[in-house]
RNA sequence: GACCGGUUAGCUCAGCUGGUAGAGCAACGCCCUUUUAAGGCGUGGGCCCUGGGUUCGAGCCCCAGACCGGUCACCA
């Protein structure tokens, strides 16, 4: 840590002795008693109102006007900001000036948390603003922040636009960008409408290992770890599947987890090495019940966080009205492309994906291919919410086999803007079926997939203790986030995005 | 991993066919008692991402690398 300090850095620490100077604490260690928000108060005051006239607020200086001996300044707290008018003769009632002329003139600077006390008013052009009538210096910012400035427009300029600050510092985003504020505010409301609806259901929120002896439940290379005394390796999970299914064994009816999930896979805008997905699982219900709870939960957020079932999402509004429009994954194709593929035996679909100019390579099977042309021919045109139903089974050893169309399972995807959101099945609940599936993996894994499922004996005892037919769902949490706030990337509904080390002493510090 | 674009003051950005660094905001000094992208006058601030090279001379051209973004590949 030799960096050297810039001019407003070294500025900023000669502005805190001087305050030391004074006999005041910068760092004060009691509370500074807030009994209002700067929210409330704008919402609220009226002209005139004997409301407000006893206030004590606090917050980081963003702004400052100095106008001879009385300014204005804009204060933010996390509600909001809102503007101060500091008179210098009404806080320094005395002789000595210096809380004025030297402390809030000079040596608070923007970014340092402050607390007053004061009256609310309306200035002469009508903002409602805060008279001013004492001031406490809570906390010193050593740093300069970057200055966004909003006029009367509401145009911002200079806004913090670059990704990399933006990302590395979130602190510095969310202090300057309250947008960025908002969209995590709104995807903790996501979550708590989904907590809600499944609670009064009375389905439980549980907690299931991350470090996992072996790692299940999903088709995903994983972050490898070592454990010293146990002397053995562990994996973060890629997902709580099996985990969660155990506790249906074991008698509860309804569970679900917000679960982080790690995937040692690579990165994109639709991709973060851990990610966060919900896992719910219910006793005695199908795939079809699944997609009536899914529309409905997802309505139900959609109408907790906008108030109304339709989303603007990039250029397209987004409808997620119940009821959801619904194909076979046959259909879908057969309506994008008008080719009906649902009798085809694998070489004829090879022969289809050629002419639809899909990607393909030798070592793909029947259910790979039909993957393959859902992927590149329907997939990215289903804008509104859409339920993709009875997909191929050889990708989806973990799903029961449907009960009448051979081939296939019962499992189902919604599709939303061109990506899927959500994944679920009727449970494979049958322990014979389920060890042939995993030994239909190990095969595959064995020819070089690294992604292959490896077989779980602990899960399949279980299994053959008895699992109630049960149906569950996974929803990614952070592309249902992308959607509902409109965020262009995943970053942009994950606080700390996962980033590269910013140099290479920084890679070396820890190891 | 491949291709494309980016990296210049605390922040947002200019910088021409190569001639030795610019603006606005922020900072510093002075003025100003209802301003609001406050205003006026003045001042300082730069490893131009890093390392090589070409050149009399490189922010600019060439090579290598770092990081960021986009697209693709990978990824249920």
């Amino acid at each position: 840590m030799s960096a050297q300090l810039s001019e407003q850095e070294i500025v900023r620490r000669e502005n805190l002795q001087k305050i030391l100077d004074l006999g005041i604490n910068p760092f004060p260690s009691e509370l500074f008693d807030v009994n209002v928000t700067a929210k409330e108060i704008k919402d609220n005051f009226k002209e005139g109102s004997s409301d407000y006239q006893k206030i004590s607020l606090a917050g980081r200086l963003m702004s400052r006007r100095v106008m001879g001996k009385a300014s204005f300044a804009g204060l933010e707290d996390s509600s909001g900001r809102i503007q101060l008018y500091v008179n210098r003769d009404e806080i320094c009632p005395d002789e000595n000036k210096d809380l004025y002329n030297k402390v809030f003139k000079k040596l608070i600077d923007l970014g340092d948390f402050i607390g007053v006390t004061g009256y609310a008013f309306i200035t002469k052009v009508g903002e409602i603003s805060i008279h001013v009538s004492s001031i406490k210096v809570l906390s010193k910012s050593l740093r300069p922040l970057p200055v966004v400035k909003t006029d009367a427009d509401g145009k911002v300029h200079d806004a913090v636009t670059d990704p990399e600050l933006r990302y590395r510092q979130r602190y510095v985003d969310l202090i300057v960008n309250p947008n960025v504020r908002d969209t995590f505010k709104k995807r903790t409301q996501m979550y708590t409408s989904m907590r809600e609806y499944l609670n009064a259901k009375d389905y439980i929120e549980v907690e299931t290992p991350i470090l996992q002896p072996l790692y299940g439940g999903a088709a995903a290379r994983p972050f490898k770890t070592h454990h010293n005394t146990l002397d053995m390796t562990l994996y973060l999970r890629i997902a709580n599947e099996l985990y969660l299914k155990r506790l249906i064994v074991g008698g509860f009816e309804g569970v679900y987890e917000f679960s982080k999930d790690f995937r040692n896979e690579g990165m994109s805008r639709f991709h973060n090495p851990e990610f966060t997905q919900i896992e719910l699982y219910v006793a005695y219900k199908d795939y079809n019940w699944m997609m009536d709870l899914v529309e409905e939960m997802v309505e139900k957020v959609a109408m907790d966080m906008h108030g109304t079932t339709e989303v603007q999402v990039g250029e397209h509004i987004i409808n997620f009205q119940r009821p959801w429009k619904r194909f076979t994954m046959y259909e879908a194709i057969e309506h994008f492309t008008g080719i009906d593929i649902s009798n085809m035996d694998e070489e004829e679909l090879r022969k289809t994906a050629k002419e639809l100019h899909v990607p393909i390579d030798k070592t793909m099977a029947k259910g790979k291919l039909i993957d393959e042309i859902f992927g590149e021919k329907c997939e990215a045109q289903l804008i509104q919410p859409t339920f993709i139903t009875d997909y191929p089974i050889e990708m989806s050893p973990l799903a029961k086999k449907h009960r009448t169309k051979e081939g296939l399972v019962e499992r189902f995807e919604a599709v939303c803007n061109g990506k899927e959101i959500c994944n679920a099945f009727t449970e494979l609940n049958d322990p014979i079926d389920q060890r042939e599936r995993f030994e239909a993996q190990l095969e595959i894994g064995k020819r070089g997939d690294e992604e292959a499922m490896v077989l779980d004996e602990d899960f399949l005892r279980a299994l053959e203790y008895g699992m109630p037919p049960t149906a569950g769902l996974g929803i990614g949490m952070d592309r249902l986030a992308m959607i509902m706030t409109n965020s262009n990337s995943i970053q942009d509904v994950l606080f700390f995005p996962q980033m590269k080390p910013e140099n290479n002493e920084e890679k070396n510090v820890t190891s």
